[in-house]
DNA sequence: TGCTAATTTGAAACCGCTTTGAAAAAGGAT
DNA sequence: ATCCTTTTTCAAAGCGGTTTCAAATTAGCA
């Protein structure tokens, strides 16, 4: 059943039709009742590219999600951004349209998303350092908001970030705070904004106390639990271990965690982590004791905080561009102790 | 720029150009040579909207993704599956839209999907037991098919689904024949249909021996870590607490090592793990040694063969119904050991 | 060269909705 | 009853593509 079908069947002009569904005011209520009646009886639903068509809103948003091609890794914090980013669009009856793009073929997908109608604006995650994507973004002049920040660019654009510096800066004076002195970095891929910025706040903490950052303790790579373990395990083979690992996000601390114990040694006696904490849904801190002392921040509360502001934009886009730094929360937990002597 | 101002830039009709660009035979290849480097050149993309319109294909597929109201909690392997249907999706030019649904209001979401051009076909995923979804679906005439199945339906419909009930099985007997007796079962939500069939798979390994299903050693929940950790410390305080336990995923199995190692306990002597392994990117089980004897069956493959076989129903819609049963590997790993005596 | 067949191109209809500008209907005031 | 507003409805023109059917061009061959 189309528009012109259902106005046959009501005696009435598309026009008026339209207008009662969509809540125009100059419809009187007797009429809108009848054609509201009538819509769902003869389940009667709009064709959605026509009204794209007509109106240029396709109430659409686009998500394009980085896929490293080496390492065919899905970010596990995906799956919680994107309800939090969706719990947003549901309430201003927008769709989310996904693509997974792995790199060089970045252009194509813009292009693709560009389609005038396709999407109405778009979220850009994972952005990596100096990352060409904003700037083609602001070219073609889709609202767009970043979920990360990207360093060396002079562009003003709308983001959303953890203030990844200060939380390992902070992270990393805890551990300094308790004696440790060979303190490990297990880190994202470096070129990977966010990481970046970790690094320099694990910098920061070390240099302010005197200290230099030792490059056998820092390691860069997709953040998964197999990661965690490797790069533990050669740290640990060190001739100076270190007494204590700063982790980028649960999943490699839990690899952290398993590296320790097979070498008979205990987290938080023998060595020390402190993590990042997502506060995945599957994936908590632990309940009332948090399991790992860990620098926490929403990555679903993040999604909602995106979305809105991308909804913002949409809805005026000559506003000014806003941006948003999240401080993360300082969780002591079971993991961390004052440096074995 | 738009078709009509491009033929009008050309000198050449909106027909000529609409065909050199879709790769129509009746095109010299002078002329689609001309048209698609002023195509390159003026930068035009055709409007997807107005496309989907013309000719009544979308080129989008729809993923709906039920979000458990009470706990708020999103799949994690969802990333994974994504990303292997993904790949087919975009092979075949396809776009993927996606929606986070709250159990009940499923039915405004495929209403609102259905509008017709929105998408071509539906992926369903995490099946309930009786899921009414699936018969919405006959109803409304859409193609999909099912990530899973559902008992209880004498419809018949397109699925893929891991062999849950007989890898189940599988696991059990193997802790059976290393002289198990007291085995937990931490299971998923019990209304969701894969959680139903390992309860089967389980219980018939038990019964083919001579056991019975002792129900204070089987719980069933959202599979967090959280979960997996505060069932195992339960049954550990038990009377006579289980000697394994089977996990339903490898994030809840890791909240099962931690109650264990809590208790002082070793796994894979004093206590085994067996659990499911869908080969998430980011936690693979292992390298070359498994941590966790495990049932693995990658869902991200999973994932390409539902994309594919979508694909094929909507080339091909009135091409016979099919299904496919995928078995679990059961892997050996270090969790698992005799029972102690 | 002339005629027919094959190859290219184009005009116009159509997909299904929104929206403008005008007309019809209803209501109010004199 | 008449005239002027206000309210309600409608016809028609888009939105930007695709596709049908006919026309124009080119090629093939006697």
């Amino acid at each position: 059943m189309n528009l012109k079908e259902l106005s046959n069947v009501l005696g009435l002009s598309q026009t008026t039709i339209s207008r009662a569904l969509n809540g125009y005011p100059e419809v009187s209520e007797k009429t809108r009742h009848r054609v509201e009646t009538a819509a769902r009886k003869y389940n009667y639903i709009p064709n959605r590219g026509a009204s794209t068509l007509a109106t240029g809103r396709s109430m659409t948003i686009g998500h394009v999600l980085p896929e490293a091609t080496s390492h065919e890794l899905v970010n596990p914090i995906f799956g919680d951004f994107i309800a939090g980013a969706s719990e947003v669009y549901k309430s201003n009856k927008y769709d989310m349209r996904f693509s997974l793009v792995q790199d060089g073929e970045e252009q194509d997908i813009y292009r693709s998303l560009m389609r005038r109608g396709a999407v109405d604006g778009v979220v850009l995650q994972a952005p990596k350092v100096n990352d060409e994507r904003i700037g083609m973004l602001e070219d073609i002049g889709l609202p767009f908001v970043v979920h990360g920040r990207s360093s060396g660019l002079n562009a003003s654009y709308s983001w959303v970030d953890v203030n990844n510096r200060d939380s390992f800066r902070r992270a990393t004076e805890f551990l300094l705070d308790l004696g440790h002195r060979r303190i490990g970095l297990i880190n994202g891929l470096d070129t990977l904004d966010f990481a970046r910025r970790r690094h320099l706040g694990y910098r920061d903490a070390l240099e302010s106390r005197g200290f230099e950052v030792d490059t056998a303790l820092v390691r860069n790579a997709e953040m998964t639990e197999v990661f965690g373990y490797h790069a533990t395990k050669e740290m640990l083979s060190q001739k100076i271990p270190p007494t204590a690992i700063v982790s980028a996000s649960m999943i490699t601390a839990i690899g952290v965690r398993r590296a320790i114990q097979e070498f008979g040694l205990v987290v938080g006696k023998d060595v020390s982590i402190v993590t990042h904490d997502d506060d995945l849904s599957y994936l908590k801190n632990g309940q009332n004791v948090p399991i790992f002392t860990a620098t926490r921040s929403s990555v679903r509360e993040a999604g909602r905080i995106v979305a809105q502001m991308l909804m913002d934009r949409i809805y005026n886009p000559d506003a000014p561009i806003t941006k948003k730094l999240l401080e993360a929360e300082l969780v002591v937990g079971e993991s961390t102790g004052p440096a074995p002597t």
